[in-house]
DNA sequence: ACAAAAGTGTTGAGAGTACACCCATGC
DNA sequence: GCATGGGTGTACTCTCAACACTTTTGT
């Protein structure tokens, strides 16, 4: 109940992932202040008196990109004493998944820019910006494997082939074909929708998510 | 880089785990003032200006159970408005697994009482704190399931049947033995020392945890 | 001898993984 | 007719889950 004045300041930033051709990008903005002038950082700011974090992370998301209804998840809270220059900062780190549609870009009252970078060739970022995108991605892959998340990145009707490729992006490997369609049938997790996606070669069948479909699997237990 | 005078005070409150008698046990402290006053709740407390979140949980656990080198791990950031009446309060909570062994607790320096509670029995808690230790506690579970974090929970020693019990009181349900004992030793996480449990019946093996086991298992991918 | 807890294997089912060819369309 | 991407099934291995009796000790 004591030191009044030693307030820490709290932000929120958040780790706005999405999908464009055959890539995983994250959203940075450029700062246009010191400290770390120039440099890109995550999207972020204060939290507002009457607001929950939650609603902080989604106001500057939608300062940002406009969308809404994206998945939101609250991802490590970052306190260091000494990780910005102007005084003690806790940041609570956001992560969200927008789908791969053409997002135009808000760039924001003070009109700084904004863009996507891959997130396997980030430029350097500002205060622990860098660690925070890593840790995301971490989180985001992990999550893959036990939930159907990644839906959230694409749009409402896609391809088992566009679905694929977002696997793979985000993974950073190969998947097979055969299996990967095998196990979403198992899952029933997609359904077909009577319409086709035309393109070089065989039109390809479109699916939609089923929004009633179990979306956890469970992990394999280290003991039974 | 405005409202200077709308900071948030930042606590940090710890979800302190152990085991005892086929128990999962939560330490909990009453409180000695308004609001709230004579209800338990997590300890906690400010952070202070020059420690890191987590060097500040780590006092906390230390003020109230002279432990050290327990497992502790962030859980969540909580900080709706109105989650205390005095302010707005942003909680980064973590939580610790302290080895089931008889801590003495230090009744911290005003004198409060601190006691531990079976957390299929708690009572009514102050602020948000039932929610808290229902995420701690959702959360042990998780990670039980994929990782070797239930040995922070024994003694350096112990046998399988206690190894075994302590997952039983965890997850909530019973185990196989011939099961449970086959995955041990397929993952190589136990070695046995050369000594024995004495008690009623058979004297039992004693095991330690290797400490370069490899302490997680992949979680089952939903898409291959 | 008996009570109490420790210790030990096998079998059937389901999931994971590796792998190669035909199909529908546009040009 | 050929280039392009879409679409399909099988066999082997490994993990999971169910299940009951013998061993060692103290009394």
């Amino acid at each position: 109940m004591t030191q009044t004045d030693e307030r820490p300041v709290v932000t929120v930033d958040v780790v706005i992932f999405t999908l464009r051709q055959d890539d995983l990008l994250v959203l940075l903005v450029r700062r246009g202040q010191p400290p770390f002038e120039g440099l890109w950082a995550l999207p972020g700011g204060f939290v507002h008196a009457d607001e929950t974090l939650e609603a902080a992370a989604l106001r500057e998301l939608q300062e940002e990109t406009g969308v809404r209804d994206v998945y939101l998840e609250q991802l490590y809270t970052f306190g260091d004493p000494g990780r910005d220059p102007r005084g003690r900062m806790i940041s609570v780190a956001y992560f969200a998944l927008v789908p791969g549609a053409e997002i135009e870009l808000h760039s924001g009252g003070n009109a700084r820019d904004a863009r996507w970078w891959s997130v396997y060739a980030l430029p350097e970022l500002a205060f622990d910006h860098g660690r925070i995108v890593n840790y995301a991605l971490t989180r985001l892959r992990y999550k893959l494997e036990y939930t159907a998340v990644g839906f959230q990145l694409l749009p409402d009707e896609f391809t088992l082939s566009e679905l694929q490729r977002a696997y793979e992006v985000i993974l950073g490997e190969k998947l097979d074909k055969r299996n990967f369609r095998s196990k979403l049938r198992k899952a029933q997790v997609v359904e077909p929708v009577h319409r086709y996606r035309e393109s070089k070669g065989r039109p390809a069948q479109l699916y939609r998510f089923r929004p009633d479909a179990v979306a956890e699997t469970k992990a394999r237990r280290l003991f039974p």
